[in-house]
RNA sequence: UGGCCUAUAGUGUAACUGGCAACACGUCUGGUUUUGGUCCAGAAGAGUCUAGGUUCGAGCCCUAGUAGGCCAACCA
């Protein structure tokens, strides 16, 4: 009854001190505001789950905008597979908005900041600029062209707007000040000149605001109540203030912006440029590769959105530096799947095995449980008889007693099926075991209740008919990286770290009932992991990524 | 010769206006189990970067250090 009372993260604690000074719930209102030049990633998953969080929590809209002020960089395709990795992950827009809906707007008022002296056309080199911008520790001077005439900066203004100036030639520069400590106020560049073609707007312009510029008006264009981004651009917010008090009028609601922590995972790396270099140098096969922490490969991987909502959920948000181990990322995948795939089995590295006491010719149907973590899952029959597949390392001729899996002279329990017992390993000339010949106990069969299916036996194999098992392809997938933060080392390059061993292709033999297996569709392999079909897969070439591996309490032991 | 931000178990977050540091993951025990999974029970693990100060009392407030991060694209 008594709601939960959870502690707010800070940015639930701004917008609460808001509500109590001043702020009406209806006038909050969000954005998630993504750069259309690379696909999204977990970084941004920990983003869109907070802003939409928020719109669910307040009951306020949150617009997906694109800042699309970059011509050079920006693409139609990449818009349309970050709408597809939002929607997935379960959220819901307002309104899709693009920066480039602005462009007349933001232009309009640059005009006026020109004509308040706020404004002006500089006519220097990208470097001459950058020369006179001084350092973090030392003032910057005065561009020659920051007194131009009101008059003449309009007309030059106009011109650029048109594309009668060369490309680069001129830019707009907001008149602040030059010995600011903050380098962002000394007369930021407002627009450059491009002669590019924009994936919305076409050829319309010749001049492209830059971020700074654009971003806080979009935010005030739309009324978003509370603009929430990553710490590096917390000295953008003086001048993000600045642009909009130039443009807005007393009583009017002002956007804030405020600053959270990226998220960091271990083992890979999470910045769309990085990950651009992946792509393109071929590390991976694209940027749905299910190794990528792309939200595209993580869903090919078989992640499933809610596990990501939590992952994003539960490891919060903050405002110092982090570092989240992908195993933080793995549990959330279990935590998910355990309670949502069926079970079947697959054995991944087979070992024929043959039971010389069941009849040559004999197939049986056997009941097996669907999901026993779901009660209204049901059972599937699945066929078993004299030859079977096991796991090669689930059988050793000696091993000690903490070995609860098959060895010479002792009893295992086979899944849904017999207890058998091994008698005897067969060897090619190299010494290797082909083959395991061993008897089973007709009476001990799964189920049927008798003394001998009670027996309590060291352990419990899975398994696969020979005559009925289904070669699948298999890809096993580990961490992209074999260090924890591959950008750490300031005299390597990241890509010296890529783990060699991030994929390994097998061919498995799967239980029949898999034949029919859809694209996305997950499934636990018992004793093995989570496994999920991929896109590549047909039912005459079946193909699984491991999602995730069980937990193993006994691997490192 | 600067400005801004940050500092709590191995990791990530908590601790409402100051009241003997909590939760999750991970680790370790034990139990259940026809998955060495799940589930259940329990344990270890920080005295909150350091030094001062205010206070009856400070992780929370103040001061000074220290450490880390960000800031000099016509990128976002």
């Amino acid at each position: 009854m008594s709601e939960e009372k959870k502690s707010l993260n800070f940015i639930e604690q701004i917008i609460e001190d808001d509500l109590n000074n001043g702020y009406n719930k209806e006038q909050l209102k969000f954005r998630f505001p993504p750069e259309p030049n690379g696909f999204l990633h977990i970084g941004h998953a920990s983003s869109i789950c907070l802003n939409f969080g928020l719109g669910l929590k307040y009951n306020a809209p949150v617009n997906l905008r694109f800042d699309d002020t970059n011509p050079i960089k920006e693409e139609k395709a990449y818009v349309n597979a970050i709408k597809k990795d939002v929607e997935w992950l379960g959220f819901k827009w307002a309104k899709e908005c693009y920066a480039s809906d602005y462009f007349q707007q933001l232009y309009d008022w640059a005009v006026e900041l020109i004509k308040q002296g706020s404004a002006y056309v500089d006519s220097q080199s990208s470097e001459a600029i950058a020369a006179q911008k001084g350092t973090p520790t030392e003032p910057g001077q005065s561009s020659p062209y920051r007194e131009r005439p009101i008059t003449e900066n309009l007309e030059l203004f106009e011109a650029m707007k048109n594309g009668e100036t060369p490309p680069r030639a001129h830019v707009l520069r907001a008149k602040i000040d030059m010995s600011s400590p903050n380098m962002l106020m000394r007369d930021p560049v407002m627009y450059r000149c491009l002669h590019e073609p924009h994936h919305r707007t076409g050829n319309d312009w010749h001049i492209y605001p830059m971020y700074d510029w654009a971003h806080g008006e979009s935010d005030f264009i739309e009324q978003v109540s509370h603009s929430f981004c990553t710490l590096e651009f917390q000295p953008h917010r003086e001048l993000y203030n600045w642009f909009v008090e130039k443009v807005s009028h007393e009583g009017e609601l002002l956007p804030k912006q405020r600053e959270f922590a990226r998220r960091n995972l271990s083992h890979t790396v999470v910045s769309k440029r990085k990950l651009l270099r992946l792509v393109e140098e071929n590390i991976v096969n694209s940027w749905d590769d299910p190794r990528m922490p792309t939200i595209s490969g993580l869903r090919r991987r078989g992640f499933t959105a809610a596990s990501i909502r939590n992952f994003a959920n539960d490891i919060g948000i903050g405002k110092r530096e982090n570092m989240i181990d992908v195993s933080r990322l793995e549990f959330s995948a279990r935590e998910d799947l355990n309670k949502t795939t069926p079970r079947v089995m697959a054995v991944l590295n087979p070992l024929k095995l043959i039971i010389t006491n069941y009849p040559e010719d004999k197939t049986e149907q056997l009941t097996a449980e669907n999901n026993p973590e779901d009660p209204e899952s049901g059972s599937r029959q699945i066929p078993f008889s004299r030859e079977i597949y096991i796991e090669q390392e689930d059988f050793r001729e000696e091993a000690n007693r903490k070995f609860f899996r098959l060895k010479l002279g002792k009893e295992v329990r086979l899944k849904n099926a017999y207890i058998i017992k091994a008698e005897k390993a067969i060897k090619d000339d190299n010494g290797n075991i082909i083959e395991v010949h061993c008897t089973y106990d007709e009476d001990s069969k799964s189920g049927s209740g008798t003394e001998a299916s009670k027996r309590k036996v060291k352990g419990t194999l899975h398994w696969v008919s020979v005559p009925h098992a289904i070669p699948a392809e298999v890809r096993l997938y580990d961490r992209l990286f074999t260090v924890e933060d591959p950008t750490a080392h300031k005299e390597k390059d990241f890509l010296d770290f890529v783990n060699p061993k991030s994929l390994e292709v097998i061919t498995a033999q799967v239980e029949p009932s898999l034949k029919t297996a859809k694209a996305l569709e997950k499934f636990q392999f018992q004793r093995i992991g989570y496994f999920c079909v991929d896109q590549d897969s047909s039912e005459s070439n079946l193909v699984f990524n491991r999602t995730v591996t069980l937990r193993d309490s006994w691997k490192n032991k």
